[in-house]
DNA sequence: CTTTCGATGATCT
DNA sequence: GATCATCGAAAGG
């Protein structure tokens, strides 16, 4: 069950406020087949994961820090942190302000401005643009500066979209919560992070 | 195809 | 001081 949002509905709105409001797990499967841009450049939403409260693999368990303050905040908006020491990763926070629920964008199918990112990428092929969340934030100039920032506005868009199926699996990289399927990716898509078990 | 490993810095114990 | 929600190059089958 899919709840659309206009892109273009008045912030706040009862429509997009009930699509956020959703538990990490519901938005993330849904977010697949969206699409993100920064600034026009980006691609259509392949693969997520979901983040929840009382979830011991989220930044939000242990409470509120610096780090994560974006993550308590409103729906909607964007939690950006460092990861490594090197990589930007970008989430949606979903669910009600102080709840600490996100969703992990790991990776998009490169539509607007390829040529744009190929050049912050350094020239890669299509494949490996966007293909995981260290990668597409590079590939959008995502970056601490955008901690926070509303996703249906400038420079973000948010463009609700069709997928062609779902596959679940295990989160990738983390070492507590490890059984709980909440990584979701479109069915048949190249432009995965890695394959789906 | 797979596995391994270094880079690099904020965050938290 | 340890731990990362990672990436890419290099080495091995």
């Amino acid at each position: 069950m899919s709840l659309f949002v206009d892109p273009h509905s008045e912030p706040g709105g009862a429509a997009r406020q009930a699509f956020w409001l959703r538990p990490p797990q519901e938005v993330a499967a849904d977010l697949i087949g969206w699409v993100l841009l920064v600034d026009g450049v980006g691609g259509r939403i392949v693969e997520t994961e979901a983040y929840g409260p009382n979830d011991p693999a989220s930044h939000s368990f242990n409470g509120r820090t610096r780090r994560n303050a974006a993550m308590f905040g409103p729906g909607g908006h964007a939690y950006i942190y460092r990861s490594y020491g090197l990589h930007w990763c970008v989430n949606a926070v979903t669910g009600s302000e102080g709840e600490g629920a996100a969703v992990l964008i790991r990776a998009l199918e490169p539509t607007h401005g390829v040529e744009i990112m190929a050049a912050r990428r350094g020239g890669m092929d299509a494949r490996a643009l966007c293909s995981g969340p260290g990668r597409l934030t590079q590939a959008l100039a995502v970056s601490d500066a955008h901690n926070g920032a509303p996703l249906h506005s400038k420079p973000f868009a948010l463009i609700p979209g069709r997928r062609q199926g779902l596959l679940s699996g295990p989160r990738i990289g983390i070492s507590k919560g490890v059984e709980t399927p909440w990584r979701f990716g479109e069915a048949g898509s190249g432009f995965l992070s890695r394959r789906f078990g």
